[in-house]
DNA sequence: CCCTGATTCGC
DNA sequence: GCGAATCAGG
């Protein structure tokens, strides 16, 4: 393959949206994450379109930059769905100050997804064709139907709560392919986790979670009432 | 380990 | 110009 004009504006579009250059790679095919990097320092737009990271003071620091007029942040969240009186935690704890746009997006979705598979969330955007990425979510697996206690076998429910206490806790966004993807918690509170261990090869859960979110009808028999 | 992007350097 | 190998980091 070669860096046809079309490729690479598909490639600058993507860079440009915040993919990953493994991202690109896998969309373009017939070349690797490698190849798309060095092609986009060849580009010399290896600083994506951020204006500066800028951490330095500003010798001139009045621009008068905000009226600041302490306005509520508005929150009119579309419901919240419940109140968390135990978990007091007022911050969501940022790691990266610089909101990638794409990731923002694509934590959106998933969350939604997660939470409701209804309504993908549609968004405005100036630009009227923006490259989107395929299925931001794998889905194609059942979602996880929380163990009702009284409707799993006993057995794998006291294995699921073993395993769990192993579970590598991982934040929605540190989800990949390989691992479990069994949410543990309750959403609406900071004990909020996905399993995260490695999952069994073509499932999404590991090996624990699988046994309990996919029984045999056979086994499933007397759950009498 | 999984993943990122950055750089080097033979082709 | 290209990209595998490598490096540095999360």
């Amino acid at each position: 393959m070669s860096w046809t004009d079309e490729r690479v504006e598909l490639l600058k579009k993507m860079w440009n949206e915040g993919h990953s250059a493994s991202q690109i790679a896998k969309e373009l095919g017939g070349v690797t994450r490698n190849a798309v990097i060095g092609k986009v320092h060849r580009l010399g737009l290896s600083n994506r379109n951020a204006p500066e990271p800028e951490v330095k003071a500003d010798p001139k620091p009045e621009v008068a930059p905000e009226p600041k007029v302490s306005v509520e942040p508005v929150a009119a969240a579309p419901a919240a769905p419940k109140a968390a009186p135990k978990a007091p935690e007022p911050k969501p704890v940022v790691e990266n100050p610089v909101v990638d746009l794409a990731q923002a997006k694509a934590e959106r979705a998933a969350a939604a997804s997660v939470a409701e598979p209804a309504e993908p969330e549609e968004e405005e955007d100036d630009a009227p064709e923006v490259y989107t990425p395929r299925a931001i979510i794998p889905a194609g697996q059942p979602l996880p139907p929380q163990p009702s206690a009284n409707e799993i076998d006993p057995e794998a429910l006291a294995t699921v709560r073993e395993v769990e206490k192993t579970a590598r806790k991982l934040t929605l966004l540190e989800l990949t392919e390989r691992t479990c993807k069994w949410p543990i918690g309750d959403p609406a509170t900071e004990d909020f986790w996905f399993c995260g261990l490695p999952v069994k090869p073509g499932k999404p859960y590991c090996e624990a979670h699988v046994s309990v979110a996919f029984q045999p009808m056979s086994s499933r028999r007397d759950r009498k009432r």
